[in-house]
DNA sequence: GTCTATACTCGGATAGAC
DNA sequence: GTCTATCCGAGTATAGAC
């Protein structure tokens, strides 16, 4: 019960590595081949192990997919954090973060079964008894606040419209993100990061375009 | 086969009543007591029939939900369309449309069931061969239309930015209606109307505030 | 640690009586 | 038209062999 145990429940230092690489295969094969209410069994195969041998590494299908999602952040982070000290996830506090949030969305488009598999979650979660309901709310405040900041920054130095004030502006950017990716998956011709950028540039007051 | 069937499969004008009957008891169960993945099962006991007899009326319970869907739509239509000739579903293109989708926009915080509903619909419906799939494009395109319309015309009294043209604005207030639908699920705390009616302001060029 | 096999549950669909 | 009863498939979870 006191002793050291860093991965998630009952699982000791061997098992975490194993655990993080079958998240890293996990996550490669539902960017590839797309998530269409995956279940265990179709995960694990495509993972190289039955479905008793990887929810042997998971509690449940739940606790599984919510840890790919958490994987996901973790390496889009490590990806899109250049110089990192101990940033909040999933973004660092930094500058240039428009432009840096407009690549990760392009990124997105480049990987639907992740997309498809955060909103699906996303809705399932909103049941405040949902195993992932605690991850989201975290998350999505998390980024706010680093989005909060930056806009702030930007209102100070006069670039950005002060008609709103930098919370809301974040939960709006946040929400066109969300919504954009839904309206992408449905219809993938959707410019997602187009479509966000034209909304910086018009709350932004002066000329300048960001750069895509 | 060539006789008027204006229900869907197989329903002759007897049964599409009851059809209607189902769907408005659906709708106000749906709102009342939300949807949490329901089964047919549940909804048909809480309609006030066996699952079997509920699925009397519908081929699949994709179908079943689906309908449901539109048939909201359809009240919603009725009740903030006042004058309305055949206007396109599911807004007139009427010229207040601004303060009578924020109207709607607080409506829907009352029936958070219906919002979980189509919140859930719209991410699966993204599989092309999801029965819902053209629904939710024909739905999202209409939407998109009517506020394009009304959008190009405040933009043309100089009321409205045109820092960014009136269909990728309308995505915009489509995808931010849809993303803080999903916030507000999982923080119930938050102001759809008023984050939504805040951004429509930063966006318009005259001072005059949209009235909440 | 990983597998095979199985138990169990749930939910949708269908057959058939009334 | 509506019910009861049943079937069937899917999917998760678990037991137990290796």
């Amino acid at each position: 019960m006191a002793q050291a145990q860093q991965g998630r429940r009952g699982s000791y230092a061997k098992g975490i590595a194993k655990r993080e690489e079958i998240l890293e295969r996990a996550l490669e094969v539902i960017a590839r081949e797309g998530y269409r209410g995956a279940s265990v069994k179709e995960l694990a195969e495509a993972v190289g192990l039955s479905q008793a041998g990887l929810l042997h590494y998971f509690d449940s299908k739940e606790e599984l997919f919510t840890e790919i999602l958490r994987k996901r952040d973790e390496v889009d982070l490590a990806h899109y954090a250049p110089a990192d000290g101990p940033a909040a996830p999933p973004f660092p506090a930094d500058l240039d973060l428009i432009p840096t949030y407009l690549e990760l969305i392009r990124h997105n488009a480049e990987v639907p079964g992740l997309v498809q598999l955060f909103s699906r979650m996303a809705v399932d979660a909103a049941d405040p008894s949902h195993p992932a309901h605690a991850f989201f709310l975290g998350r999505s405040a998390a980024l706010r606040a680093v989005f909060a900041e930056a806009l702030t920054k930007l209102q100070d130095d006069g670039r950005l419209t002060t008609a709103i004030d930098a919370d809301t502006l974040a939960r709006i950017f946040q929400a066109v993100a969300d919504g954009l990716q839904v309206q992408w998956m449905q219809d993938p011709d959707v410019d997602m990061a187009g479509t966000m950028s034209a909304l910086f540039d018009a709350l932004s007051t002066t000329p300048t375009q960001t750069q895509r």
